[in-house]
DNA sequence: CTAGGATGTCGGGATATGGAGACACCACAT
DNA sequence: ATGTGGTGTCTCCATATCCCGACATCCTAG
């Protein structure tokens, strides 16, 4: 059962939806339900399911355009600690 | 005038604080002044300054929050485009 | 079939948030 | 000395935001 061969695919992230795209993956990857994640992160599992699903809010947004308009670029990735 | 060595430092950001230096260090890399920023980003300059500082908003914590609980990581760093 | 878990989605309401404008300070130039 | 640009910081306040239920749906198990 040692990890087969490192799918550990790290996130490009730039808007909102692929925000929530990358939180989901990791989220399933980690085994965890939207209930348990949202209570360990202590917050709501709407707003969590909001989140995934691509939540746009002004805020996120904001920080987005930030980036852009600087030309750097967000990538999550796992960890390796 | 071909880019001499690269100094195109990657940041690891994990807190609203090192997000904020992030975004100040590539602002002056852009040479740009936090009006212009904000103009272009459509955003308040007071804001963009507080940013900067670390603004700690309900918001940029929660995902933070999320991303930690998850292990994973942010990285910012200059699209090479 | 029934039961349960996981997720999407809606509305209501308390509260956090960011825009706008103004002011002060600092550094640097003229 | 005066002027100018960049930045930090304050107040006011309209509004975006998120939590909290509650309900519906879809699976899978039993």
């Amino acid at each position: 059962m040692e990890t087969p061969h490192r799918e550990d695919k790290p996130y490009r992230v730039y808007t909102p939806a692929s925000l929530g795209e990358a939180i989901r993956y990791y989220r399933h990857q980690a085994g965890l339900s939207q209930a348990q994640l949202a209570d360990r992160a202590g917050l709501n599992r709407t707003y969590l399911s909001d989140l995934e699903q691509g939540l746009e809010t002004e805020q996120v947004r904001r920080i987005f355009r930030v980036l852009k308009q600087l030309g750097v670029r967000m990538t999550l990735d796992k960890a390796d600690w």
